[in-house]
DNA sequence: AAACCGGGGAA
DNA sequence: TTCCCAGGTTT
């Protein structure tokens, strides 16, 4: 039997019962896509139930504030998705009368949207036969085939991009594209593959030559950057500050306490003199103690330090959102767990 | 082509 | 600890 039709006989016997499953709707399954980008499907699972109840359609999403989007994703991570979904959905409410691009080449034009995605949502939804070409397909053919291109280099993206589109069933591309991630997934995982008990372990390169844990191959990336994060945590009766970050950086767009960034760790003495905390606090007296010990948040490129300094300052100070409020807003994990054990 | 962008879970 | 997850955008 042959390498498609093998897997997605495989697929119809040991598939999970997932939500997005039981449907073609384009917003759903691009929804769906979204959320699973980089992401765990355990750990996406719950967020798509949240959205999908509380936006049934894309109308819904549009009409949305950017805020209540992403307090919704709070927790998700990669917040950009987050904004370009919102983006996206106005885009297609406003201007496309809530009705998706149904091709592979129009959904690409969309933000937030890329070669996955767009060959997701062009299969799945459309039965457009466009090939899509994950961490799990890369794993598959890589391990089947034997081949040791590197998949996260421009050659190993183009390579295992036609080498799945030369396999895609073309009679029902959107059962042989979630049956191949599903079956790496489950079957033909990275570090505990089931070899012995796999349904192509006949023709499965990497096993007869031992090599299924050398593959796939992947370019080694950039070492950890470390980042000294000192929030000023303001207690002004039942006020406190929040700023939103601006800037092009991790978080774009979510809510913090008042930051002083700098290039290591910072003692009281060095927090009371600093610019922005005069800036902040003015010259009428205050008290100043460190909450806690320092945090290390951990990112995929990024180790915050972080550290809470809780002020009482002397004078009102400006930008103040009431305590009980500050769970209704967007923020890191970083301050949500703050918050958490905190307690204002 | 390489850097950047979160958070969590498995081994 | 390390790896990597239904990737995309920016530089």
């Amino acid at each position: 039997m042959n390498f498609s039709k093998t897997i997605t006989d495989w697929y119809r016997t040991y598939k999970r019962d997932l939500p997005w499953r039981k449907t073609t709707d384009p917003y759903c399954i691009w929804l769906s896509e979204i959320m699973l980008q980089q992401t765990r499907v355990e750990q996406g699972l719950p967020y798509y139930l949240k959205f999908t109840a509380a936006y049934p359609t894309v109308f819904d999403l549009a009409a949305a504030p950017e805020d209540e989007v992403l307090k919704l994703w709070q927790g998700l991570g990669y917040y950009s998705r987050a904004r370009n979904l919102h983006h996206t959905a106005r885009y297609v409410a406003e201007e496309l009368g809530g009705r998706f691009p149904s091709s592979y080449k129009e959904l690409l034009k969309l933000k937030g949207i890329g070669d996955y995605t767009a060959s997701a949502i062009a299969s799945i939804s459309f039965n457009e036969a466009a090939a899509v070409v994950d961490g799990n397909v890369y794993r598959v053919l890589s391990r089947y085939f034997g081949v040791a291109i590197p998949v996260n280099a421009s050659e190993g993206v183009k390579y295992f991009k036609e080498l799945a589109g030369e396999l895609i069933d073309r009679q029902d591309p959107a059962t042989f594209n979630q049956a191949i991630m599903e079956f790496g997934a489950i079957q033909c995982s990275p570090r505990a593959p089931k070899c012995h008990e796999c349904p192509l372990n006949d023709g499965c390169v990497a096993l007869r030559d031992d090599k299924v844990q050398q593959l796939p191959v992947k370019i080694r990336k950039n070492s950890i950057r470390h980042r000294y994060f000192h929030y000023l945590v303001i207690e002004h009766d039942e006020y406190t500050v929040l700023q939103q970050r601006k800037h092009k950086d991790i978080w774009q767009h979510l809510y913090e306490f008042p930051l002083i960034e700098a290039d290591g760790p910072l003692d009281k003495s060095d927090i009371e003199h600093h610019k922005e905390f005069r800036k902040l606090v003015g010259d009428s007296p205050f008290r100043l103690e460190q909450y806690g010990e320092t945090v290390i948040h951990k990112l995929s490129h990024q180790h915050i330090h972080a550290s809470f300094w809780v002020v009482y300052p002397g004078d009102p100070v400006n930008g103040t959102v009431r305590k009980s409020e500050v769970g209704a807003y967007p923020v890191p994990v970083l301050i949500a767990n703050f918050v958490r054990e905190y307690e204002f």
